[in-house]
DNA sequence: CTATAGTTTCAAGCAACATTGAAATGATGG
DNA sequence: CCATCATTTCAATGTTGCTTGAAACTATAG
């Protein structure tokens, strides 16, 4: 179908798989790759990460999470917001605290990245 | 060491792991943060995620992936360089052209990502 | 009901990233 | 050496994400 001039050294191999065509067929669709970049916008950023890792070792309130890295408390809070609209933490209430802490998936996440 | 106000349920499993310190001890350096988020980073972009993807099942020419996607030269040689310097994917020349690849590093992130 | 402590939301300013088209580079073939 | 094709680089622009401090919200204790 592809009218494109490329070296004999794919054009063979790409047949095989039915072409440009083939290939865009298997990619992910929309909603995987929506979720993938979620999750990887979130771990894109230095304080999220050590975040999501302190929350790995201990489930913690916002409170502690400022006492460790010194931040504000508006930085945390925003930080924590993005980790939670991807779903790598959740949060209960306990009185006037709000103890975050990682779900399923961020561990999984940690547990991967230990793991290299 | 902290001075500082905490509901109990945490105070104790804190205590025990050796208070913020410990924790913050416990941390990733700052080279493998470094090195996390850049791949997080590369893979954030919908567009680097299909790029990446479909190097997996065919290493491809520029062309190639400009004639697949629809996305100008200068656009997709943006998102290559990134891929490319987070080490998820790199090139061979063959003629004119120039082939992309993934890397190891690349291939174990789209397995991983496959296996959710 | 009021005061207080923990947390989030908001708006403004700034920095990083993405997109575009035009120009530059580098390899190949005549 | 010249022309051509594949690709990258550049500069300008638009867009998204991060940071900050102030104000708002929520739960608790008095």
């Amino acid at each position: 179908m592809e009218e494109i001039e490329i070296p004999d050294s794919i054009r063979c191999e790409l047949e095989e798989k039915g072409g440009i065509d083939g290939i865009a067929r298997l990619l992910p669709d929309d909603q995987k790759i929506e979720d993938v970049t979620s999750i990887a916008r979130a771990l894109s950023d230095p304080v999220r990460l050590r975040v999501l890792f302190a929350l790995s070792m201990q489930p913690m309130c916002v409170c502690l999470l400022v006492a460790m890295t010194g931040y504000a408390y508006s930085k945390m809070s925003y930080h924590l917001s993005v980790l939670k609209e991807s779903s790598l933490v959740c949060a209960r209430q306990e009185g006037n605290y709000l103890i975050y802490y990682p779900t399923d998936l961020g561990r999984k996440v940690v547990k991967w990245i230990e793991g290299w």
